[in-house]
RNA sequence: GGAGAGUUAUCGAAGUGGUCAUAACGAGCCGCACUCGAAAUGCGGUCGUCCGUUUACGGGCGCGAGGGUUCGAAUCCCUCACUCUCCGCCA
């Protein structure tokens, strides 16, 4: 969500900026908005004009009426009658051409940074650095579900039967493995100073438009029938919402915090082969950062962001990389956004595990989160930004893989032993296939 | 889920159809005066948002949210949300 005063004044950086991320069919939306903000303004002006007029004479007609005049009284109350059809013609305008400009603005996208590279999918993201050397060992590696069942830790079958595909069953060692990362990931982040919170796992209609665009919306999240309230699809959802229509002091910037919830999607559209098991799944946990802070800190926040989680992933031993999405691959209210990728000794290639996205004033403006400068003087909207710690289900995959052993078993990291009651290795319950 | 009471500026709180909505009254905060300084006291200032002319102004909207009645609504009516108390139910 951009201003719309900047949309007035800089139409055409906000139609190049539509271009790079090749969502050309928007740019016609960009005339309609000054169209409709051009008419909307005379409407007001015409509006505010009838309504300071109506105001007075009401006030002339209390002070006849306390005086007994009811005559001349009436001779007033017929003028402003007059005036009542239009007024009501207007203010009906006024909302119409109102929401012809909110719903453009909405799907207008964000001005995305400088320094996004251009492209027009996913398959043209950037590559940015590897952390850890992406080892192939000279035993096979089997999926991940197989893996799992060798020590009886899933039950996708029962799943199934109970909630459909795209759930699971954790269970056994694999089950507190997944706990385990979550309580270590917590720790972690709370090391780093940011605070613990559990959020609520629904949100209002309100905050779900605030938090995210249309499509995203249309393809994740599930509603709640009979009410107004949607499965968070991420407690980022639940975390900014927290802030809106709130305005923060300076003083208290940045407030970073880290959030446990699980998470809800629909996961619209195809799934591929390779995401068979707990890789795409309509309900996951996950531990979230999210920072509120000043427009002029979020590049620097961003950067410590997407560095936590490859931290984390590193003291576990995992191997990632990071990737910059490309223009055409940023949800339209991102300015910026980076893919954690753990790597996949099995298929030979790293995949998503953590997203990072500075979000810009998007979702301030939407939601009104605003700053009041130390003096007190001045207001202006925060910056948002948000990244996954670890989202266990899909990162099991990943740690599963990279520490499995050749006999099968699968050593655990140092720093999650804590964890796991002092567990070292799992030993497979049956032999892995 | 049932019953009752609430929701007004930074906080407490008055206001039950019209010169009481830049909101009484009290407190906090900022400035000034008094003071060697402080306290006390006195005076002044202490919302948000939009539109228009732009050092400054003028106007619209906002009394939990959204509708309605009326020339005029904090006040009357409807719907909804939230808070508190009691009951029920539950972890």
């Amino acid at each position: 969500m951009i201003d719309i005063k900047f949309l007035r004044e800089n139409s055409e950086l906000v139609k190049e900026n539509i271009r790079k991320k090749f969502e050309d069919h928007k740019l016609p939306l960009v005339d309609e908005v000054i169209r409709f903000d051009l008419r909307n303004r005379e409407i007001k002006q015409e509006l505010q004009a009838l309504q300071a007029k109506s105001n007075q004479m009401a006030k002339q007609i209390g002070g006849l009426m306390k005086q007994g005049k009811k005559d001349e009284a009436q001779v007033l109350k017929d003028e402003v009658a007059g005036d009542k059809g239009r007024i009501a013609e207007l203010a009906e305008e006024e909302k119409t051409v109102e929401e012809e400009i909110s719903r453009r603005m909405m799907v207008i996208p964000q001005i995305i940074d400088p320094s996004v590279p251009i492209g027009k999918d996913d398959s043209e993201n950037v590559e940015v650095e590897r952390f850890g050397d992406p080892v192939v060992p000279d035993f096979e590696i089997p999926y991940h579900t197989d893996i799992m069942e060798s020590f009886s830790g899933i039950d996708l079958e029962a799943a199934g039967r109970v909630a459909g595909n795209g759930f699971y069953y954790l269970m056994g060692d694999i089950a507190r493995l997944h706990s385990a990362v979550i309580s270590y990931a917590r720790d972690f982040m709370i090391g780093r100073g940011f605070t613990y919170v559990v959020p609520p796992f629904m949100i209002r209609s309100n905050v779900v438009t605030g938090v995210m665009s249309f499509d995203e919306m249309d393809a994740m999240m599930y509603k709640i029938e009979g009410e107004d309230l949607y499965l968070i699809g991420t407690s980022e959802h639940s975390m900014i919402g927290r802030f809106i229509d709130q305005i923060i002091p300076e003083e208290q910037l940045p407030l970073t915090l880290t959030s446990y919830s699980p998470c809800f999607r629909k996961e619209k559209g195809a799934h591929g082969i390779e995401e068979r098991g707990v890789y795409r799944i309509h309900q996951f946990e996950k531990q979230e950062m999210i920072v509120v802070c000043r427009p002029e800190e979020s590049p620097m926040w961003f950067e410590k962001l997407w560095q936590n989680t490859v931290d984390l992933f590193r003291s576990m031993d995992i191997p990632v990389r990071t990737l910059e999405c490309c223009s055409g691959d940023l949800a339209d209210l991102k300015v910026k956004s980076l893919d954690v990728e753990a790597w996949s000794p099995r298929q030979k290639k790293y995949f998503e595990v953590g997203s990072c996205s500075n979000l810009g004033d998007a979702q301030a403006r939407r939601l009104k989160i605003r700053v009041k400068s130390a003096d007190g003087k001045t207001k202006y909207l925060a910056h948002t930004l948000n990244n996954t710690v670890v989202a266990p289900p899909r990162m099991l995959i990943a740690f599963l893989e990279n520490h499995l052993q050749a006999d099968g078993s699968v050593t655990i990291p140092e720093v999650l032993r804590p964890y796991m009651g002092g567990t070292e290795v799992l030993i497979p319950k049956k032999s892995g296939k």
